[in-house]
DNA sequence: CGTTAGAGGATTTTT
DNA sequence: TCCTCTAACG
């Protein structure tokens, strides 16, 4: 028996409601994530659920993972059935299981942004549409709005505006390339899932009968493709629990809906609602401040929110001239603190931005001061370019109708191929209505080839011929191994990087993804290249993150979500930069509010706010002043507030900091020797 | 014809 | 600052 117990009333009436609709309406840190795992565990022990009919959906991997293990330890190892799985990772799993009746090949790859965006440019090239001022990315945008409000590209082509028909034009492409490449793209996946589940009757059967008890996580945060997808998993039971938070939600420029949440009780008549009003992971200071800034949001349900962990250090301001000291002093708080109390783990303490950028002058700053450090963000190691041109072999072996792909392998290591040729090549496929890789494999019928760039076309067509070969018969990471000497590619590498530091970096990045190779071989259920393939694709920023090394964490606030550390920083708390000058802009400022929320509930004992007067962008200097969020926080939570205004305060703190900062650049040039 | 160096522009947040 | 596109070189 499941010992519920660990549980407060609530909670428990949460856990114990079983059957049918059941809304769980919650602020942050009440323990949403907490009682769906406890869902799960009871589920499984008091009610003999086997487990391959629980399904949890939860935002990210990491998530998944961790809740995967919580479950594991609750309920012991007959909880590895059970799926709790992100929706995209949940549709991909079916869309291969099913990949003809969603109408695509099984091999089929996965485009990420970068693939789209190049996809874009070409097609704006070769059909030499002039979207006057308009990027690739903007573009790109509207193509995936497109598909989520399930526009098709001829409603714009009707479209009496000029831009709209070439935009039609545009997105006719697009979906005709991806589909030819027997590629889809992160929207193609809900969509194709959705469409496949709603025309295929004895399929939604299939998976309502597998899934019978399903969760879902974070619910604030779905767009209505996903609301869609779990509807139509959802059988005539009903067994439908989810969570969320409407303070918490900040994807909505990603078409995520909160309307969705509020409106469960609307979709699902007879729903129960819970609502959960204890946090147990922040300090009653930092929830007073949380409580403040949120109230500031008119579109809003109030929710009660109290904690029991009383007083608690008051909220620290730090100030710095630009965004580098500002970076400097975090990084010195850090190790002050640190030093003061050995017993604190580096990875207590997270730093919280607003964009991937502000994280370069943090790691910088970290690394000057010896500081251990992760970053969650910026560019991934699947993102780096010698690393997506392997990738890129890896999806033509899996698939070579992958003409992206197949491109971007051709084009490195270099082999005497250029735009001409691709070009002749390009037009044979038009005349025949061929695909790219069968011109390669007739190139010889190609004619004004030149005969150097023929043989080098058929050599590479040898290549990729005999390693799809290999790549059926071998291990992947023996595969990859034998495909990366054939190629030369360590040595194309170095011959192509100038730089003696940069080049070192790609080698050894070459050979840590070989390793990887090795230990997803070792670790994965599906070891395989397409089982690899899939997990490149879906893999996040966030699953990165690491608690088994102690290491200070510096991440984006929405990559925070869901997360907790004792220690918190929130960094560049500036007007135009949180809150966004684009949201002020465009009247969202609501949602950064929100994301304000979510960063401040982050922390359990102690939050340090930090902003520059000043910063240079793109080399020019610009005056800065703090956050209204700042504003908003009453004074007598602020370090000093009740005596000092928070002007005085921020310029006590600085003063402070300022010595803390000249005595640590001291240590560090006496060695760390007192 | 293919490759490379350097100018010029950009992406807020991400499954 | 990183990344793409262009122009000149070999
Ligand atoms: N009944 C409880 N007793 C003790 N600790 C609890 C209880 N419920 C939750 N917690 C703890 O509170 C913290 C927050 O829980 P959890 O992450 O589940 O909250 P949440 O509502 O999902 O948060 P958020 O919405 O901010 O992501 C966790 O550390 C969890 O272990």
């Amino acid at each position: 028996m499941l010992d519920l117990t660990a549980l407060n009333p609530p909670q428990r009436q949460a856990v114990s409601h079983t059957e049918g609709p059941l809304l769980i309406l919650a602020g942050a840190g009440s323990g949403k994530t907490r009682v769906i795992t406890y869902r799960l565990a009871h589920l499984l022990l008091n009610k003999k659920v086997p487990a391959q009919h629980l399904l949890a959906v939860t935002f990210t991997n990491k998530a998944a993972q961790e809740m995967q293990e919580r479950l594991k330890h609750l309920a012991g190892p007959a909880a590895q059935k059970a799926t709790i799985s992100t929706f995209h990772s949940l549709g991909v799993r079916i869309l291969r299981q099913q990949a003809a009746a969603a109408g695509y090949r099984r091999n089929f790859v996965i485009y990420d942004q970068h693939d789209q965006l190049t996809l874009v440019r070409e097609i704006v090239k070769d059909r030499a549409l002039d979207f006057a001022g308009h990027t690739a990315f903007e573009l790109l945008g509207r193509i995936s709005s497109a598909k989520n409000q399930g526009e098709s590209p001829e409603t714009f082509a009707n479209k009496p505006n000029a831009e709209e028909m070439l935009f039609g034009d545009l997105y006719a492409h697009y979906l005709e390339r991806t589909r030819n490449c027997n590629a889809i793209d992160f929207d193609d996946i809900l969509l194709l899932v959705t469409n496949l589940l709603e025309q295929h009757p004895e399929v939604r059967r299939h998976y309502q009968e597998r899934y019978r008890y399903l969760m879902v996580d974070e619910y604030q945060d779905t767009n209505s493709l996903q609301y869609r997808f779990i509807t139509l998993l959802l059988g005539e039971h009903r067994n439908l629990c989810v969570v969320g938070d409407d303070d918490q939600a900040i994807y909505s420029w990603r078409g995520a809906n909160p309307e969705i949440l509020l409106r469960f009780e609307e979709h699902f008549p007879g729903a129960r609602l819970v609502k959960l009003e204890q946090n147990y992971r922040s300090t009653q200071v930092i929830l007073h401040a949380a409580n403040a800034v949120i109230k500031n949001n008119r579109r809003r349900k109030a929710k009660e929110l109290w904690s029991a962990l009383s007083g608690g250090a008051r909220l620290r301001i730090l100030t710095a001239e630009n965004e580098n000291e500002e970076a400097e002093k975090v990084a010195g708080t850090i190790t002050m603190r640190k030093l003061l109390d050995p017993k604190v783990r580096f990875s207590d303490f997270a730093v919280l931005v607003r964009t991937n950028f502000q994280l370069r002058p943090l790691e910088e700053a970290a690394r000057n001061a010896n500081l251990p450090y992760q970053l969650i963000g910026g560019t991934s190691f699947y993102e780096r370019p010698e690393i997506r041109t392997l990738i890129a072999y890896l999806k033509v072996m899996r698939n070579p109708d992958d003409e992206l792909s197949l491109k971007r392998a051709l084009d490195f290591p270099k082999r005497g191929i250029g735009a001409t040729t691709l070009l002749r090549l390009h037009q044979y496929c038009q005349q025949h209505n061929y695909n790219l890789y069968r011109a390669f494999q007739e190139a010889q019928q190609v004619g004004e080839v030149r005969s150097a760039a023929l043989h080098a076309i058929q050599t590479f067509v040898h290549l990729i011929e005999d390693f799809r070969r290999r790549f059926r018969h071998e291990k992947l990471s023996q595969a990859t191994q034998e495909l990366v000497a054939q190629t030369a590619y360590l040595k194309a590498l170095e011959e192509a990087t100038a730089d003696a530091k940069s080049r070192e970096v790609k080698v050894s990045n070459v050979r840590e993804f070989l390793g990887s190779l090795q230990r997803f071989e070792q670790t994965s259920e599906d070891p395989t290249l397409a089982g690899f393939l899939d997990r490149v694709s879906l893999i996040s920023d966030s699953d990165y993150l690491n608690e088994k090394v102690d290491r200070a964490i510096f991440l984006t606030m929405h990559a925070a979500k869901g997360l907790e550390f004792p220690y918190v920083f929130l960094f560049g708390m500036n007007d135009g930069q949180f809150p966004s000058s684009r949201a002020l802009e465009s009247g969202a400022i609501e949602e950064e509010r929100r994301l304000c929320y979510v960063a401040i509930t982050r922390a359990q004992r102690e939050l340090t706010l930090s902003y520059s007067t000043r910063k240079t962008r793109y080399k020019e200097v610009l005056e800065l002043q703090p956050s209204r969020f700042i504003q908003e926080i009453p004074a007598a939570v602020l370090e000093n507030g009740g005596t000092e205004s928070p002007e005085q305060a921020a310029q006590r703190a600085a003063e402070e900091q300022e010595d803390l900062v000249t005595m640590l650049r001291r240590l560090r040039e006496n060695n760390f020797k007192v």
